[in-house]
DNA sequence: ATTACATTAGGAAAAATTCCTGATAAGCCG
DNA sequence: CGGCTTATCAGGAATTTTTCCTAATGTAAT
């Protein structure tokens, strides 16, 4: 099963992958609340998941179909070539971390490895992981649940506590609290050290 | 011609031209510098060029295309379903503007419309454009007063209203008050979105 | 001279943030 | 297995920040 956004990747992807012909395409979904529906439907043996999506983020759709489905094999294809998203994809669950400009042979390679029941990570993913091993910044991120990880990126993005609320089913007064801690956690004084360390991070552009 | 920096995309969007039958990818780059080179050597009818890419971005390219070829037929195939790019892009020279998240059919009904010399541009993105229309962010930041703008850079730098205050030798009322109506100029909803403009516009780095 | 705007700031109300407490569930470890 | 930790969730209360309104002063322009 596809999940994007983009009706333009969706089909590129799904031509990819029955080119190859080991695999077959039998759903779509443009969203998380789509995915989580369509998956109930369809049971596919792998979704296909790109993280930044309107409403419901990946991240959070990984973390509901896991919770429910806990065989459910989650491939993620992103566009972010970023440790610390890869880190959160796979602590909430993802059985592989892709990024959408490795080749085109990859998707299809990583498909097999996750139908085999192995986990897949990019190769320049693993490095990157590698490399910001030791970089505070990133360890700092680490310390983060998936959750705070989460409200992190959407604050940092200048979504409204109440709209973030909304958007993960919780409190507003939840999500004030999680601020606090994340802020402490990350020793930030205010939410502008917020945005600018999520920035140097590339969790979210300018 | 293709240009994207992600591989999956490129070969899901030739897959898509070349299903239709009318359109031939003679050639893909994966950089600004790259689409420029290879320009060169095909001299393709219609380029279809991505906006965010490293190095020189897809911008940059389509101003330097145009400049040395002024009959360059670029369509953009972005991610940004946003009237400012849209707008700096047909401003640098491209023939048209498209949404990834638009429909796969779209794509080639946009490129028989280019390659009849007609601009074709998202119905979604000329929405957008018309109520856009005065919002340009380089003119945003001259609507600031000398006070305002100094106010709105330390506010950016994370500095705390009271040591604004102090520094300025003012109430920290009256640097509450100042942004408050810095936001109402700029047309920014939090300190986020605050931030995040000062650091587009080159006023402190992340 | 009147108008416009920049700078300053206080009061009151509204909103956001912090700090505290506590509930529930999952996972881990001896 | 029972305790221990951690993640997630959320309400109450105090505090802080932000907004909105009003208003004073000086300066530049028409």
């Amino acid at each position: 099963m596809l999940v994007d956004d983009h009706a333009v990747v969706r089909a590129g992807v799904r031509r990819l992958i029955e080119q190859d012909g080991r695999f077959l395409v039998v759903a779509e979904a443009d969203s998380g609340e789509d995915a989580y529906q369509q998956y109930a439907i369809y049971s596919p043996d792998i979704v296909i998941i790109d993280l930044s999506m309107p409403g419901m983020g990946g991240m959070e759709a990984i973390t509901r179909i896991v919770a429910r489905y806990p065989a459910a094999r989650l491939l993620v294809l992103s566009m972010h070539e970023n440790a610390a998203f890869a880190n959160q994809a796979l602590k909430a669950g993802a059985k592989g971390y892709l990024c959408k400009n490795g080749l085109a042979e990859e998707l299809v390679n990583a498909l097999q490895h996750i139908a085999n029941d192995e986990i897949y990570i990019s190769a320049n993913i693993t490095k990157k992981i590698a490399q910001q091993f030791l970089s505070n910044e990133s360890t700092l991120l680490q310390q983060l649940s998936v959750r705070e990880f989460e409200i992190f990126r959407m604050l940092a993005e200048g979504t409204e506590s109440a709209d973030i609320g909304k958007k993960l089913n919780i409190s507003s007064k939840t999500v004030a609290n999680y601020q606090t801690t994340i802020k402490h956690k990350l020793g930030l004084n205010n939410s502008v050290e917020l945005v600018r360390l999520a920035i140097r991070s590339g969790l979210i552009d300018s």
